[in-house]
RNA sequence: CGGGACGUGGCGCAGUCAGGCAGCGCACCUGCUUUGGGAGCAGGGGGUCGCCGGUUCAAAUCCGGCCGUCCCGACCA
């Protein structure tokens, strides 16, 4: 390509409103350009990256035995009526209707369409199977965000296996897992896997692929000297056990606490208690029903963790009026003693402790000497608790550090309930009729595309690596007019095109200043710069990521580059 | 959904408080000069000032309503 001809819409200042690294300059540099809220307009550019990072998974996807659909985005309400999630998927569904009045839905995701395809799988001989397409996805998210990070409508590589049975999934789970590695590995992305949530999808088990920037939306707990690595969302830590040692009373004891309303003010109290030693009391309502959630004072709810563990869709904290209609007194005073009719949760880190102190269900009262096992009818115990950088790591002790990520891939363990509720069934060898059991499995593209830009950057620009790049090399004639070098740099583009090198030849008539700020700017990996020097028959070998230039003969330049782009190649491919 | 900021040629901004010809830089077009780190000079094209309504002789500017975009939080496969 020749830059003459290229639609590149670079720009000299960065777009105001774009405040992530990824979104700057993907904008800047002429790569993508919004259309509203969370839909992007890929240009040239742009095309060119997504269409690489799309043929990386592609082959990784082939490689591990997968076969590619492509699948409508426009489903009809009936196939998710089926699975229950025309319900359960609330407003981050897209909903319309056809002239004729019939309910459709802009898919968000297909395991109701696979789940439904796969009801031609009839024989246990025909399987495993591992299906996946490339295909535009779209959510209504409350808050698209950060460029291409979250988005509304976004192409998605989505797979989905399909085994007889668990161990089958285990296969089939792990094939997913090697092929992942590799795609971000080839992406230049170091993405660790971690436990993760499965949130609204369900099932048994699943695997988040994180890559640690300050960009992202999620939390991971990891332990430097072990490899521990999960979601903050359901993290565990080891706690330092408090010591209850001095006996408390008979029965839990009132003692006015005027005007105290938190947990800090209540460890100031007169008759007050160290947060350790408090219980802390959230009223929460668990797909509507009015619950008692109860912690360490010191310690923070994890929301995810008490979606799970109650096995709630929907959680938030009561109103402040549900509050005082069922326990009699305001947040700042609650307590569990002695209540009865609703459902008590409590987090491990309360189990056996004594002579804590508590609110009395009475606006400026609380209790002191309650014995959890004596006092309070705890209906169930769960891990609730947030994990804190520094708390010792449950396998090795060592101190955990919390980073933030960019969630990049996500692996889930469905199980059946998808076959099940779709009628995806086949007879086993004893000819008994099996519900097919699934796994599913995502990565976005334009987010992989997004955290490629967030982590391979500089001041200057984007510095693409090698298999991503948009082009591999940029030909940068410094003075287009003049003839020589013109012509110089027309039979470098040809020769390195016989090469298999993508080269972009800059044959803009623009100051040299203009084109060696956009060639940076672009990320092209390798610039090669006739000026000067081509009287003596050398051109200039910059490498983006280093600055680094060598002089080199201008005859030996494309068998050079074409060597070393090939290496880069195969190092990222892992031949 | 709660909080905050913003909306003026393609991009970045001033002008709004205090109503009175819509401006600046970059980009774009023409010419001349320049030509290895975002050139100079001269000339030129391009904007219903987010939208609707109101006040006023007069509205980018004041008032009301709405829409949109970004950020923080909530939320989030």
């Amino acid at each position: 390509m020749r830059w003459s001809d290229l639609f590149a819409p670079t720009l000299r200042d960065a777009p105001a409103d774009a405040s992530t690294a990824n979104h700057r300059l993907l904008v800047q540099g002429g790569f993508i350009r919004q259309l509203h809220a969370g839909h992007y307009s890929m240009l040239p550019l742009g095309m060119r990256v997504y269409v690489k990072v799309e043929q990386i998974v592609r082959e990784e996807m082939n490689r591990i035995g997968g076969q590619e659909f492509l699948t409508p985005a426009l489903h009809p309400a009936s196939l998710w009526q089926r699975s229950g999630r025309w319900e359960s998927m609330g407003e981050e569904m897209f909903r319309l209707a056809d002239r004729k009045g019939a309910d459709l839905a802009l898919g968000m995701t297909h395991e109701e369409v696979f789940a439904d395809l796969a009801r031609e799988i009839s024989s246990y001989r025909d399987l495993p199977q591992i299906w996946y397409q490339i295909q535009m996805k779209f959510r209504d998210e409350p808050r698209p965000r950060s460029g291409l990070l979250r988005v509304r409508e976004f192409a998605m590589k989505d797979s989905y296996s399909f085994d007889l049975d668990d161990e089958g999934l285990d296969r089939s789970f792990d094939r997913h897992h090697r092929a992942y590695t590799r795609i971000f590995e080839r992406l230049g992305l170091p993405a660790i896997p971690v436990a993760a949530s499965s949130g609204a999808m369900g099932g048994t088990g699943s695997t988040e692929f994180m890559v640690p920037s300050p960009t992202g939306e999620d939390d991971v707990v990891r332990c430097g000297s072990c490899g521990y690595a999960a979601n903050r969302e359901r993290a565990a830590s080891a706690v330092e056990p408090v010591a209850d040692n001095e006996a408390g009373p008979e029965a839990p004891v009132r003692f006015p606490t005027p005007g105290v309303r938190t947990i800090e003010a209540l460890a100031e109290a007169e008759g007050g208690a160290p947060a350790d030693r408090q219980i802390k009391t959230m009223v929460m309502a668990l797909d509507g029903a009015v619950t008692l959630v109860l912690l360490r004072g010191d310690h923070q709810l994890e929301l995810q963790k008490l979606r799970d563990g109650a096995g709630a869709a929907e959680v938030r904290p009561a109103q402040a009026a549900e509050t005082v209609e069922r326990l009699g007194a305001s947040p700042g005073s609650l307590g569990a003693v002695g209540v009865r009719g609703l459902r008590i949760l409590a987090d491990h880190a309360l189990a056996g402790r004594r002579n804590l102190t508590t609110g009395a269900n009475e606006d400026d009262w609380h209790l002191s000497g309650v014995d959890v096992g004596r006092d309070i009818a705890v209906d169930e115990w769960l891990d609730l608790r947030e994990v804190a950088a520094g708390e010792a790591c449950t396998v090795c002790g060592s101190p955990l550090e919390v980073v933030r990520c960019i969630e990049t891939g996500h692996i889930f363990k469905l199980g059946r309930r998808y076959a099940e509720a779709l009628g995806a069934t086949v007879l086993d060898p004893d000819g008994v009729e099996r519900t097919i059991t699934m796994g599913s499995y995502g990565i976005g593209i334009g987010r992989a595309m997004a955290a490629v830009a967030e982590i391979h950057h500089d001041d200057k620009g984007l510095v693409w690596p090698v298999p991503v790049a948009p082009y591999e090399a940029v030909i940068t004639v410094a003075a287009a007019r003049d003839e020589a070098a013109a012509a110089a740099g027309s039979r470098l583009y040809e020769e390195l095109g016989d090469r298999g090198v993508e080269a972009l030849l800059d044959d803009r008539d623009a100051r040299a200043g203009v084109k060696f700020a956009d060639a940076e700017l672009i990320g092209v990996p390798w610039r090669v710069t006739v000026g000067r020097a081509l009287a003596d028959g050398v051109v200039e070998l910059t490498e983006r990521a280093t600055g680094t230039t060598e002089r080199v003969a201008v005859d030996d330049v494309a068998d050079r580059l074409a060597e070393t782009i090939a290496e880069m190649h195969g190092l990222m491919a892992g031949v």
